[in-house]
DNA sequence: TCAGTTATGGAAATGATTACCATGTGCGTC
DNA sequence: GACGCACATGGTAATCATTTCCATAACTGA
């Protein structure tokens, strides 16, 4: 399975590290071609896709089902915290379900245990000012 | 907003009570009109989401995005292990998890906060004797 | 250069879910 | 019981993210 560093596929990891938060991979296309890369959609696909089997980027997913994509920080495996409302999201510390999820694995015999977790909530800021959604201005 | 109590919503919440596990609206649909019980795929749909709404059942979502339901519990809010293989599903104590969520959220100043938790892997039995994930039987 | 593999991207397909909308049903009223 | 209206149903068509197809392009090693 070789993996060849395209001008395309480096774009969007470039791309993604540019964004704030979570971005899903319209929205990757939109900023690439607004960027004045060309690239196809399915591409854009394509590479998220490798970047995920490959453990570069944490996935979540909506309510509406989309996925979103994020940058996977350097020490590894995360959970986020984030905002309904502008789509702020904040990793945090999760030992504690981490190490709750191999206790309950094991007690159940259960083998190859994944898990996903997702925190959402409002933000102190949009409980202020509500915020409409939007990929490209997310407060930091 | 009324609530009548149909018979094609009673049809749905017997038959998800009928289902051992997790089940899609789509799998729900064929299971009533094989029971030779006429109803349109979107009036499940609209049972379920009614449900959901009202807190009558707990939803999933797998890999591929499909939501899965099934009725919640007596006591309440759950979360489950569910078998990639088999589809088999058990309830787990997630105290620790549910703390932990208020924790964050306190902490971070976020309000309203909702969380996901699944879990997945693959039972004692599946590692044995692997089955094809169905509907239809899953051992319980 | 040549062949073989890998990557790209437009268009079409997929598949769950939702929107529309004309029709049907429950139910309180007269 | 008949009437009227709000609520419910269900077929079909639309939506929409994602995938599949497939012909073409780019890359790599010999
Ligand atoms: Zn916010
Ligand atoms: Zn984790
Ligand atoms: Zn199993
Ligand atoms: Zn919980």
């Amino acid at each position: 399975m070789p993996w060849r560093p395209t001008r395309q596929r480096k774009a969007v990891l470039s791309a993604l590290h540019d964004c704030a938060g979570f971005t899903s991979a319209q929205e990757l296309h939109e900023a690439l071609e607004a960027d004045g890369i060309p690239i196809g959609l399915t591409t854009v696909y394509r590479a998220l896709h490798a970047l995920d089997r490959s453990g570069q980027v944490d996935v979540v997913r909506e309510k509406s089902g989309e996925r979103l994509y994020r940058p996977r920080p350097a020490d590894g495996h995360r959970h986020y915290l984030v905002c309904r409302d502008c789509g702020l999201s904040t990793a945090v510390d999760a030992d504690a379900v981490e190490r709750w999820a191999e206790d309950v694995a094991g007690t159940m015999g259960f083998a190859e245990v994944e898990h996903t977790v997702e925190l959402t909530g409002v933000c102190d800021r949009c409980r202020v000012t509500p915020a409409v959604r939007s990929s490209a201005e997310q407060h930091s």
